[in-house]
DNA sequence: GAAGTGATGGGACTTGGTCTCATCAACCGT
DNA sequence: ACGGTTGATGAGACCAAGTCCCATCACTTC
């Protein structure tokens, strides 16, 4: 594996994770990026599929750690507690080092409407991971399409739950997937 | 308002969906398009915001109809009954003419990537547009998102029930959302 | 040391999208 | 009827994203 200087792929998210922070996104050109990786554009295009993509490294294996947690599950676990292994199965890849670039990564993303979409897209893609796991484990489909979305939405803002204070991701999860379901436990109540 | 040929607009959707289903959408130009309806690309990106948005015309009234409908729900009203009301005033805008294009729609769009991320950011938009109206309303902000989440589930699912049967859509829409809901009872009774 | 492999550089090319200016049809008031 | 205004369009320059192809270089292996 013949390279001049190590971690290539690194030094683009760094540097365009800078750029976007100084200048803003739409103001800054791949070109740009690849230039202060000491990279050229063809070499940003071989890393990531486009533009957008730089930010969102590493969800397919978040994907594959849900998927897994499900289906590893014991089989006679209730629903929500396989949607719960699910999310903590992902713990093991929220460590310091992703926790000191995520403000900045969010609100880069806060700030346009191509991320914001490309953001849509991948938490649709965990949804679809989830639905289809969990559909493998016999769950009729609607019942597991309802299961995965809450579990995305449990997990979406656990993660902004753990940003600011960090600590360990699996017990910010699960307090959290906690909360949906006494939400869900409330709207099936009268008031 | 001077004008040569009217219904600029629709004569460019007309002329997308015909050439996306001949060519497919990644080998179609927006040229091409604004061609075929005797226009110019200038004029395209006056109508559409960029080219994926001409497969996405009105999302914005569905998004301010239930929102109007959440408003002014009967102030007893449980969330579920907020949300299916906010469903059933979606209806006006699902005609026959509506449904004529709509599987010749669906095929284009899950055939691109682009597109897929575009439907999700739409999505996506009905819920925060459902989860402000709810919150609104008095509820308390996580049962507001949860309620949204699944009215926006609901709802996808209901269009793709109606539309091969076409008929009335808020009789789908309602008889979905109780799929839903039927299912989120399942997930907390153990089974 | 020669051949092979994998990552990179470089540049041509297409297309989406922006911007600016000119044009033309309809409308309006006198 | 006539000139001015308005609003939509045409035309073309321009930039950046993304694709493609080929040359090059570092490192490995035999």
């Amino acid at each position: 594996m013949g390279r001049w200087e190590p971690d290539a792929r690194e030094r683009l998210v760094r540097a365009a994770l800078d750029l976007f922070g100084e200048q803003g996104y739409e103001n800054t050109a791949v070109a740009q990026i690849a230039e202060r990786a000491g990279l050229t554009k063809s070499t940003f295009f071989r890393h990531f599929r486009d533009k957008r993509e730089v930010l969102f490294g590493g969800q397919d294996v978040l994907a594959e750690l849900m998927t897994s947690a499900i289906a590893e599950a014991p089989a006679d676990a209730l629903p929500f507690d396989v949607v719960e292994a699910a999310l903590v199965a992902t713990a093991v890849t929220f460590t310091d080092e992703r926790r000191a670039h995520g403000p900045q990564r969010l609100e880069v993303i806060a700030s346009n409407d191509e991320l914001r979409e490309r953001a849509a897209l991948k938490m649709v893609g965990f949804a679809v991971a989830m639905t289809d796991a969990l559909k493998r484990r016999g769950l009729p489909e609607l019942e597991a399409a309802v299961a995965a979305e809450l579990g995305v939405l449990a997990f979406d803002r656990a993660y902004e739950r753990w940003l600011p204070t960090g600590g360990d991701f699996a017990e910010v999860a699960r307090r959290t997937l906690g909360d949906v379901r006494a939400a869900v436990a409330g709207l099936e109540s009268a008031e």
